[in-house]
DNA sequence: GAGCAATATTTGAAATGTCAAAGGTTTGGA
DNA sequence: TCCAAACCTTTGACATTTCAAATATTGCTC
């Protein structure tokens, strides 16, 4: 390559977006996979530590407490995103627990339909409290107006997301 | 409670900052890791029907491409923050596969350093490309002045994070 | 030079994760 | 009514994940 096309390719590059906007996607994918695993690290370690729970189990509890009726295994794997085999480990280990219930409704035998038992409700209130927690402290040094923008504008990526899954997966 | 109780109550919320203001950094991670779940779900299926991969073999991948000489077990752990144990294993998948090559300098037999072959290198070269298309596909409704500040941001979360761990974890 | 702390990896147990295949149940035509 | 398609959950094989304990090696101290 000579010097001229170098230049130009420079250029180029500077019109564009200047070399970090070839990969800016990229680039913020890592730094959002690499910051969601930090903080799951240290709430996964926290809820061990204090909670003798896992992360999972917290997710799982999380949707039963807002849903007081109880529900669907199926339903509970989109919620949480987890697999529907996963799902029925997860709930089979809580129930040993004493912390959920399984429970076949009357009119369809297909269904297994989980529900919080009181021991889980107390446990999950508490769990939640300190999660909600930790969080903050987490988050304390960020500005409380780029959180706000953060949220609204990585619910635009999700919805981007969305709209590109190749799979048979929608929001 | 009163209703007058119950109007005060309301307005103190209204006050503070409404509802959202409360939960804001809660809201904001429950947001950031349902995103990450479905971005590293796509991916995950993706390198599966296109390249037979998974993505913790991609992340590592990764890692080794860009250090030819090869990294130590112990530093591949930091960097794809994953255990030491979990990286034993990995490896050892990825040397059956033909992809990694494990190697005991002279200096120190403690040590074991995982390289890429040149299939490996030849496969991560191709995944790498794809997983760029692939992200850039997925943010393609996101404006890109909009990517480059969340990438600002969350690097401002991440920052903040690191400085409010528990454990002896650090940056 | 013998022993002990520090370093680096492996191992083992338990939980989570995916996917595909298999099991029951329901439902809706023919 | 019967049976095939659709639905819901479980199972089984395998990969990834964490933590703690066990191994192996090095280096330092006395």
């Amino acid at each position: 390559m000579t010097e001229s096309e170098s230049a130009t390719v420079d250029l180029e590059i500077i019109v564009q977006g200047t070399q970090e906007g070839k990969k800016l996607e990229l680039r913020l994918w890592l730094r959002m996979l690499s910051t969601t695993k930090l903080i799951s690290q240290e709430i996964r370690r926290r809820l061990r530590n204090e909670f003798g729970a896992t992360l999972p189990q917290f997710d799982l509890m999380a949707q039963l407490y807002r849903e007081r009726d109880g529900l669907r295994l199926g339903e509970l794997s989109k919620r949480t995103m987890v697999t529907n085999g996963n799902v029925t480990g997860l709930v089979e280990r809580l129930e040993t627990d004493g912390l959920v219930l399984r429970v076949t409704p009357d009119g369809d035998r297909r269904v297994t339909v989980a529900k919080l038992t009181a021991k889980g409700e107390t446990l999950f209130g508490a769990m939640a409290a300190a999660h909600e927690g930790w969080l903050r402290d987490m988050m304390a040094d960020v500005d409380p107006a780029i959180v706000s923008e953060l949220w609204r504008d990585i619910g635009a990526v999700k919805s981007s997301v969305s709209n590109h899954l190749s799979g048979a997966d929608f929001d």
